[in-house]
DNA sequence: GTCCCAAAGTTGTATATACAGGCTAGTACA
DNA sequence: TGTACTAGCCTGTATATACAACTTTGGGAC
């Protein structure tokens, strides 16, 4: 079966390898389709089309007279990244920073009770985090975590490692449900996040299975004025939309 | 600015003619390389690239040793059925209306002229609309239409048939994007959506491609206390996924 | 010094050619 | 009759070549 991969897809390989692994940043300039020739011994024809998939599939930008660069918007792709407002902060070039409100067992109530499927009263982590982004808030993380998943998340600093980021290590992502509302922000909401006078929330509430079990439920408060969801759709056809339909959140432009 | 499209282009755009057109149904067989080598005056390379970008595109599937047919399109009806708020409320059991405010053509400006890509000033549909579910008003849809995807669009009864449905019967779906934001509600779509003292908006900002190009540009505002957008995920690994990661809206429960 | 233009490098497209491999129909042969 | 094989068409890939258009850079004319 090992019949060899076409020649172009090598390339597209290498180079998509060289982005993931780091040592291609976005906006840095890709080999050109002559440097390709000489370097992998292809013909020009098959460099270009190995760069101009890539261009299509999103993972570089092309310009005519000047070169190819590595696209900044294939780069955080993964799924496990857009749960962490952390990455998302810093792949925007901003600075991100959080401060702990509450880190606390408590007992599940009501709708977090039935959220995580635990009985009434179960003991659960309950954490309340602001999140900054170069210096102003940016989102309200209000997070319940089953207990049995994250032993240690007393002791954890979570302003320095998310939440997100640390669930993810210790109980690996098998599913997520996410809903997003638009809601008038309740006082405490307000206050945390410098809401101007009527300004909406976008909530994105968003429950991860792991192992078959829930495992976390976070309710994430964001102001309307300075955030938005997008979300990009290629229909079953185009090439590699694993990442592109992927709905990421990002912060609004200006 | 008339530069004549390349020539791969030419002959995808005729292709995609047939298709839209009818005169091409699905697993209908479409000209070979070779034949459009003799018809259209092309080398084959400007063939295979014509009919490969197709096949990547989603519009035809290629068969080495067999040829070229048209792909059925509906594995999009999954997305075709979010994009058409009848079919989701249909879906729920519940019964769907829509009042149209306005259709007419205006020229683009600003925003509009810059979503759909199309110079300031030229020509294109508005179409206003209320829809209703169970007689409670549920989305205002205000959207703009680039004139030459769909000519008879003053003529169509957005009515019976939605935007969404007609628009993606004339102009196949190749890509889309979406932005959800929180607002505040203007007066006027306060009054169209009936909102109560002070509800936010969830705003659904929508643009889709076709044949390469940007067709038609949305604003969807909904009711915040009575609408919610949910999305599932699975991980890469699992069944595919064409469905599963697609945002669709559903009503809130309860 | 400033402006203009040419050169070099880049992508974008188009063509001609070649070979490999999949599929099908029809023919030759047993 | 039935089977095997081959010819012909199809897509898939790879190469060499050519020209056009765009961008940057540097050098020469003024």
């Amino acid at each position: 079966m090992n019949t060899a991969k076409p020649r172009y897809q090598q390339l597209k390989d290498l180079i998509i390898g060289r982005i993931s692994s780091g040592e291609l940043s976005p906006n840095d300039r890709v080999p050109s389709e002559n440097e390709l020739v000489e370097l992998m011994s292809v013909s020009r024809m098959t460099a270009n089309r190995a760069l101009r998939e890539l261009n299509d599939e999103g993972y570089v930008e092309r310009i005519a007279g000047r070169g190819t660069f590595v696209s900044d918007f294939r780069s955080q792709s993964h799924l496990l990244e857009v749960h962490n407002i952390a990455d998302e902060i810093a792949q925007r070039g901003h600075s991100h920073a959080s401060k702990v409100l509450r880190q606390s067992l408590q007992h599940a109530r009501g709708e977090v009770a039935r959220a995580l499927h635990v009985e009434q009263g179960t003991e659960v982590f309950h954490l309340l985090l602001v999140h900054f982004e170069n210096g102003a808030p940016i989102q309200l993380e209000d997070r319940h975590v089953v207990a049995g998943f994250a032993p240690e998340c007393l002791e954890q600093d979570f302003e320095s490692v998310t939440p997100s980021a640390y669930l993810t290590s210790v109980a690996p992502l098998q599913e997520a449900e996410q809903v997003v509302r638009a809601t008038l922000p309740n006082a405490a909401v307000r206050k945390h996040l410098n809401f101007e006078e009527g300004e909406a929330s976008l909530v994105v509430i968003r429950r991860t299975w792991s192992a078959g079990r829930p495992v976390t439920f976070a309710r994430l408060h964001h102001p309307g004025s300075r955030y938005e969801l997008t979300g990009h759709y290629t229909p079953p056809g185009t090439p590699r939309s694993t990442s592109a339909d992927v709905v990421q959140l990002e912060k609004l432009r200006q």
